[in-house]
DNA sequence: ACCTGTAACGTTAGCGCTAACGTTAGCCCC
DNA sequence: GGGGCTAACGTTAGCGCTAACGTTACAGGT
């Protein structure tokens, strides 16, 4: 009776573990110390230029790829940066890869944690999960603000992207009041004098500022007040549904509607056409973001524009600032929304 | 004249590189030894249940968090997967959640390398950099297979996503032949005999089995086989429209169109309604992916389903077993499609 | 009494890297 | 020509953790 061993699986079990070339090999293939070899691939003074072309030449030859763990171990920088963020939200998700070019572009590469559904809350613990190999991070808040306050003690470098109003981390954001202030004026200009409004999630400052904005718009405009014109959302689809099929059923209907974020305007759409309207003849719609969605959807949503593209690249030079020097620069940093004009919106039916 | 020091910010810069409590400091406190406290924490034999519980009730106490690139660099697991993906795309966006949760059902995080558009390719880096962190890595590759060629002599335990053909990596797909023919099918039921086709990014394997399979089902079933009712497309949304309008500029026009994923589909209902027409009413249209937004357009789109969650379970059962095996079960995992009608498909115009 | 075994610990070494100091050689300058 | 300086290196220690071995104490068998 022949028993087979099955030392395959011990030999492979060993090979997964193997690892990669190392700085030492690099050193000792150059006839370095370890540390001249470091300060070469790290671009830092001390080597003289020859040693260090023919150091780098070296790494690569071999495909060296510097250990990030163990240069954030021992203290060093690894120009990695750490994103937390809900991707389920298509505006959240479009701001992370916003982010990953700026980061790319600043010489750093991005990694992510997406947070579970809303509801369950992430254990404090994947701030310094990132931080293992990260040299910051960079936080896209879907809760209310204080989800972060037990993390104000550890002094991990971090960066907030529209976390309100809690002054405990720099901060970028855009300008939701001027703009929610804007998508209500280009109603107002349009003709139409009974608005209704779809709010965000209020534990969130910017859907709060949104709302603040049309409630003072509207009073400055002179506009409809009736409370029934503002129905609570919570900045998801579904959310903005709801919301609008309780505006239309309104005994006197809104003439349009302004939804605090894109996806509730999406919900919104959905809405008004079971209620047999159509969008602009009837009523007219205008979202907030401008998630790229916006400009597919038919017909294409008129909507503010957050400037993406900026907020991650301030985001970005704060947090890299942070790690630098330790004290950010003043914040925070709000940024201009821009008015884009597509289809959804027309002067009211006469 | 005095002079102010800025001794704040060198303050902070040290405060900024502080870390949290160490195993060592739990050891202390506990009064045992660095490696009973690493064996109760980790939950690993030798440690008797008394001491485990007060092991575990300091770290618990003051807060210790694992470091998991010190785990990993002394040859330990972290717990931690990391996944590479192209977020851009909305299939791979959902799949990517749906891996994060059957991770976190396993005990597990998940951490997202986000590739850049395509064009630029990643630094294989990309690869290391996760493995730093992580026990294994799932690649979603948007690229042909062979970006990953150089890969395979890398040791690190990967697991793809549709990877194709390519034997290199254990694999799980979903079913794309017998989706794609499910398609054909449904629309042969309702009618249909002149059938246009878009096709995918030809340099994935996916995109060529449901090329394949329109292509045989169309001759199975005897539908009119013209070269001019097959257009190429990439799998975007852009490509979508492009193609569509081709489809819609033909003298014999189709019926109805296969579009190779949801996101052509999309794009293919703008070039329709652009060229007057009306879906389902004059163009059936049935797309494959059945991402999140698919139920939620006007009409609903009627397509194929992958399913995502029982792929990203199976993707994180290999990945899993290849880690603590060193050679992963039988592969690829295929996994069936399910079709999904909902508002754009209908019996032809009589 | 002796060996053997085993559960419950402790000690040592090292993962790959960088800060923080050496050390050496060459240079300038009064 | 000796002190001081700097550029270009090298050495040492340690980041936080785990594998791989000790070590101890005590149980059981003969």
């Amino acid at each position: 009776m022949q028993v087979e061993p099955d030392n395959v699986e011990g030999t492979a079990a060993v090979m997964a573990q193997s690892r990669g070339p190392t700085l030492a090999e690099v050193a000792r293939i150059a006839g370095v110390s370890l540390m001249t070899a470091s300060r070469a691939v790290n671009n830092r003074p001390g080597v003289s230029d020859e040693k260090r072309e023919e150091i780098l030449g070296i790494a690569d030859a071999i495909g060296y790829v510097a250990n990030r763990a163990a240069q954030k171990l021992s203290g060093g920088r690894t120009h990695v940066i750490g994103v937390i963020a809900q991707l389920h939200t298509p505006f959240t998700s479009d701001l992370v890869l916003g982010i990953g070019s700026a980061a790319r572009a600043v010489g750093h590469e991005m990694l992510v944690y997406s947070l579970p559904d809303e509801g369950r809350r992430p254990p404090d613990s994947v701030v310094d999960l990132l931080h293992q190999v990260a040299d910051g991070v960079i936080v896209i808040l879907p809760y209310a603000s204080d989800y972060l306050t037990n993390l104000s003690r550890s002094h991990i470098p971090i960066v907030t992207i529209e976390a309100g109003e809690t002054a405990e981390f720099p901060t970028v954001a855009a300008d939701n009041y001027h703009g929610a202030a804007q998508a209500i004026r280009h109603l107002h200009d349009l003709g139409h004098r009974r608005i209704g409004f779809i709010t965000g999630n209020e534990r969130l400052a910017s859907a709060r500022d949104r709302h603040r904005a049309f409630v003072d718009l509207r009073h400055q405009l002179g506009l409809d007040a009736d409370d029934d014109l503002v129905a609570m959302g919570d900045f998801t689809q579904r959310g903005g549904f709801v919301a609008a099929e309780r505006l239309m059923a309104l005994a006197s209907r809104p003439t349009a509607i302004f939804a605090a974020n894109d996806a509730q305007a999406l919900g919104a759409m959905t809405a008004i056409r079971q209620a047999g309207l159509s969008v602009p003849q009837d009523i007219s719609l205008i979202g907030f973001d401008d998630i790229l969605l916006a400009a597919q959807m038919h017909p294409p949503l008129t909507t503010i524009r957050q400037p993406l593209a900026q907020m991650a690249r301030a985001a970005i030079k704060l947090l890299l600032t942070l790690v630098a020097k330790g004290e950010p620069p003043a914040t925070p940093i709000t940024l201009p929304t821009q008015l884009i004009v597509r289809e959804t919106t027309a002067p009211p039916r006469a």
